[in-house]
RNA sequence: GGGCCCGUAGCUCAACGGUCAGAGCAGACCGCUCAUAACGGUUUGGUUGCAGGUUCGAAUCCUGCCGGGCCUACCA
């Protein structure tokens, strides 16, 4: 038994994520988590909501609410949604927590004794009318390359050139459209990032197992133009961590903020306190220092590929700087963008379907199955109504479904709704026993390495191998001249749903439970050994016939879906 | 502009220097009739984007070209 620490980015406050979110992230580390706590593993699997920043502020200003009811409101709807999915996070957090004030703080106050960070005079647009600073996306103006009118002060949309605000013809607000914008003197805190630079380029080069998505991008940073830039850690905001070095003021930053991307990572290991704090464990430690316990704690990260520069460098420059022995990252699983339908998700034209959607219309393990047997491992992959249609009834309902169903179904109406006593085993037995044992091992290795869709491909494998022996062994016939026979090949049958419930259970934890629970099954503990795992349900022992598992998504629903989610949301 | 990734059967993907390039779906045929008209078997289908090169041997390594995607540091 090992200790895993697994974090899934943190999502951010302001709205209801997609699925492309989803499964860039939470739902690949939920079915990690899953699968460990099966093995016996001991896992703490933690998330939070990413509270701070700009935009937090405007969707609570769009809302009409103060920042803080606004995240306490929105932290609510997505705890609930995670729960719809499944997450099974032993703690959902939040990064405007009090544990995580105090932990930021300390990081700063460590970082700053350690030279780390020092201060940068720059100028900046303010806006009087929206009483704020605003950051270069949220100014628009004329492109003084191509004259485009909606350049945004970071980039122009149509002619692709980088822009300073400052260089935009007729610049506004995007938020108010406001045009007496106006360069302001303002100071703030830089992480010396380049400092360790050398340190982190020999940590990332020791990664040879990491995904090269990730690898990648981190080298891509380190080395691009002049090499690892600082990077400013404080903004002028109201809404965030009060710059200060520990329980101390700090000087000349007065009124600012720690900027989001400096105290979102450092949530992760806040959670953990947080997580003590809810009553839910009572060491957080032993998993966060290495001093205190978390030197055997295997930790994992998930994210989407925009955030692996921030988990590469910048959290561990805040991690390594600190020079205190905060456990460090071991392996980083990323991964690339779903695209909706030939395009993006775009939550500003709501195109896509978005995860309050999904559950409305179908249940969470449809998603769960197609979501994570197709995520975007190796490059960005595309959700369409017709393959999501075809992949999930045949997948879920022709396979897995209909196996459950075809023998529940035979054992009652030929023994009674209770597992059928007498027979021995045969060749074809002892065969499946063989061939169950080879692709087990197979599905393991593959979510050991987390291999999301390989192991769902031979988890499928495992499911099809029931209908094979079915098929072969054809208690229907057997039944006829030989009701013994039969009656074990029922047995075994019926044993495979419950080894099914079992190891689908990452997967699919709710239709596992579901299979559970008809089948009556008080032992769900992973098969060590197949035969013993086949012998579970013992002769007599009496089983339910569980509703159809999976109905078919019918070819009008998905009309009308694919309708309903083509763009312009409420 | 720079960098990275990808281009393999109609579709989604696997093989990452070595037996006839594999699997799922879709298509065709056969079988079964327990089952959500579900299941099983057989089978059609590929000069591995193009052109060169290295090698006894290349989908795999190198060069160039064509096509697609992503990233490029003040959104998070």
């Amino acid at each position: 038994m090992a200790r895993h620490l697994i974090t899934s980015a943190i999502p951010y406050i302001n709205g209801i994520k997609h699925l492309g979110n989803l499964v860039g992230s939470q739902l690949p580390a939920d079915l990690y988590a899953r699968y460990l706590r099966g093995r016996g593993h001991e896992v703490l699997f933690l998330c939070a909501t990413d509270e701070h920043g700009t935009p937090a502020e405007i969707a609570a200003q769009k809302a009409g609410k103060p920042v803080a009811e606004y995240c306490e409101e929105m932290h609510g709807v997505q705890a609930a949604l995670a729960d719809g999915f499944g997450l099974s996070f032993d703690h959902f957090g939040r990064s405007s927590s009090p544990q995580n004030h105090r932990l930021t703080q300390h990081f700063a106050a460590r970082l700053d004794a350690a030279g780390l960070i020092r201060e940068v005079t720059e100028h900046q647009m303010y806006s009087p009318t929206d009483g704020r600073f605003l950051p270069d996306r949220y100014i628009e103006g004329t492109c003084p390359n191509c004259g485009f009118d909606s350049a945004r002060g970071d980039q122009c949309d149509n002619c692709t050139k980088q822009l300073d605000p400052t260089d935009l013809i007729n610049p506004r607000s995007t938020i108010s459209g406001a045009t007496d914008l106006e360069l302001r003197e303002t100071k703030h805190l830089y992480l010396r990032q380049s400092a360790m630079k050398d340190d982190l380029a020999a940590w990332i080069d020791r990664q040879t197992d990491w995904p090269v998505l990730t690898t990648s991008i981190a080298k891509k940073w380190l080395n691009d133009g002049d090499g690892l830039q600082d990077r400013g850690i404080t903004r002028d905001l109201d809404w965030g961590v009060p710059v200060q070095r520990g329980d101390q003021p700090w000087p000349g930053m007065e009124g600012k903020v720690f900027y989001v991307w400096f105290d979102a990572p450092i949530e992760y290991i806040a959670c953990g306190a947080e997580w003590v704090e809810a009553g839910k464990g009572d060491d957080w430690e032993r998993w966060w220092r290495t001093d205190k316990g978390a030197d055997d704690v295997r930790y994992t990260q998930f994210m989407g590929k925009d955030n692996v520069p921030f988990h590469t460098l910048s959290f561990p420059v805040t991690i390594l700087g600190s020079g205190e022995p905060w456990k460090l990252v071991d392996y980083i699983k990323s991964f690339n963008y779903l695209n909706y339908d030939g395009g993006q998700f775009s939550t500003s034209r709501g195109r896509g379907v978005f995860m309050d959607q999904a559950l409305e219309i179908l249940p969470a393990d449809y998603w769960r199955w197609w979501l994570l047997s197709r995520a975007p491992e190796t490059s960005d992959s595309e959700f369409t109504w017709e393959a999501f249609q075809q992949d999930v009834n045949k997948d879920l309902a022709d396979v897995l479904g209909n196996f459950v169903s075809r023998i529940t179904k035979f054992c009652r109406s030929k023994f009674g709704e209770a597992v059928p006593e007498g027979g021995a085993y045969g060749a074809r037995e002892e065969a499946l026993l063989a061939d169950l044992t080879r692709r087990i091992a197979a599905y393991e290795k593959s979510m050991d390495a987390i291999e999301v869709r390989k192991a769902a491909a031979e988890l499928r494998g495992i499911w099809v191998a029931g209908n094979e022996y079915l098929q072969a062994a054809a208690p229907w016939a057997t039944f006829k001249e030989d009701p013994q026979t039969a009656a074990m090949q029922v047995r075994l049958g019926l044993n495979l749903v419950r080894l099914y419930a079992v190891l689908s259970a990452p997967f699919l934890p709710f239709s596992s439970a579901r299979l559970l629970e008809a089948i009556g099954a008080e032992d769900a503990g992973w098969p060590n050994d197949v035969g013993e795992a086949l012998r579970a349900l013992p002769a007599g022992h009496a089983f339910t016939v569980p509703e159809v598992m999976f109905a078919k998504i019918a070819d009008e629903d998905r009309a009308a879906w694919a309708e309903r989610f083509a763009g312009v949301r409420g």
